[in-house]
DNA sequence: TTCAACTATTGAACAGTGTTAAATATACAT
DNA sequence: ATGTATATTTAACACTGTTCAATAGTTGAA
């Protein structure tokens, strides 16, 4: 079977070759210049070979734009995890929302490629970062696991709870937009909107 | 003057008329789908005459998603305005609210019809009804105004309401993204989630 | 009325695009 | 060596946005 195995791997690399080069052409140039054969011309391959390994443009643009949203959220996961202990939830909430928003604000993010664009369609493909199924969900469960540790949250019900953590990280999402936009915002500003956004959240969970 | 009145009001028709194929072209078929030679041909004009009333294909989408803005936040204005009398705060700042949501989400909106959209690239060109100049300055304005209102709100310092302003403004947009998404969302779950975020605005400007 | 000037409009071309399908090359198993 | 399956190319199709020279049409002056 050692045959089909590296058939099969060959076949996987190319993928990851496709995909990491059309990832470097939009941090480049941004997904509206993004193009089959500009694919086809960096990796010396002719376009029609694309076909075989991916289903179309969409199917690649997809599949990068998941790649960063997952790298992103495991990047939050690892985080200030391994310090949690003798924390209290409001730092701890505070401290895992702020990296999340700073992760996805940095330079070189996929997030930023993807949404920092001087064409009109800045927001491009941006809805499979918030879609992103599973690893969204991942990331609402581990909110939810913070929020229980309020006492104000302790008693209410699993409904409430897994409400207010979709509230919190819509309003996140919301937030990343606006700063990613204004573009012209100065760094102490946008600390700033960033301290009040998390003071605002804090105030939702200990009401 | 007449000829050079008459003459400019003609290319104003044209204009419009060019828009608003545009934006019934966007709403048949999403962002992708347009293009400038489906416009002339709707319009029954050969594809290089709307250079002559355009700068290109941006310039037009760009103008006709800025007049669906337009069109959603004059809505909101009229909206609950006229009986704002003897009507508490915080009713005040839910239906506006509400109102603001509920008309993004609507079918048929220009809003949803940019977000609403088969192909990954959902949110193509949503930044600019997030942008929306003036328009956004009003509506945060009013919402300013709105939040005034609340005596816990009025002892503060006027950047203190302006950004919650901002972050709740921003959390709507986050909300109204999600729930776009979020397609097979059942309308009881949506209103649940609606009522789950303007109870938590609530909660930030009372706290 | 004729002529010039100006604008609106066309038509054709250019340089791209995504995608498909048949033809070809390459590697593998029998 | 032969046949089979896979990888790859080539060429074509049907589009796309955009530009520009040529034409049609209108307007104002001589």
């Amino acid at each position: 079977m050692t045959k089909e195995e590296r058939q099969e791997r060959e076949r996987e690399e190319m993928r990851v070759l496709i995909l990491d080069t059309a990832s470097q052409l939009i941090a480049e140039g941004g997904i509206e210049k993004l193009s089959i054969r500009k694919i086809a011309d960096k990796i010396e391959y002719s376009p029609g070979i694309i076909y075989h390994y991916f289903q179309g443009k969409e199917d690649i643009i997809e599949q990068v734009l998941q790649k960063g949203y997952r790298d992103m959220l495991t990047g939050l996961n690892s985080g200030p995890a391994r310090e949690q202990i003798e924390q209290s939830p409001e730092e701890l909430l505070k401290q895992s929302l702020r990296q999340f928003i700073k992760m996805s604000l940095a330079e070189g993010s996929q997030y930023r490629n993807v949404m920092l664009n001087d064409s009109p369609s800045i927001l491009s493909h941006t809805a499979v970062l918030f879609k992103g199924a599973a690893q969204e969900r991942q990331a609402l469960g581990m909110l939810c696991q913070c929020l229980r540790q309020f006492e104000q949250m302790s008693t209410r019900e699993d409904i409430y709870v897994e409400r207010t953590a979709q509230v919190i990280w819509s309003a996140a999402f919301g937030l990343i937009l606006r700063i990613t936009i204004e573009k012209g915002l100065p760094e102490e500003q946008r600390e700033a909107l960033i301290a009040h956004y998390l003071e605002a959240m804090l105030a939702i969970v200990t009401k």
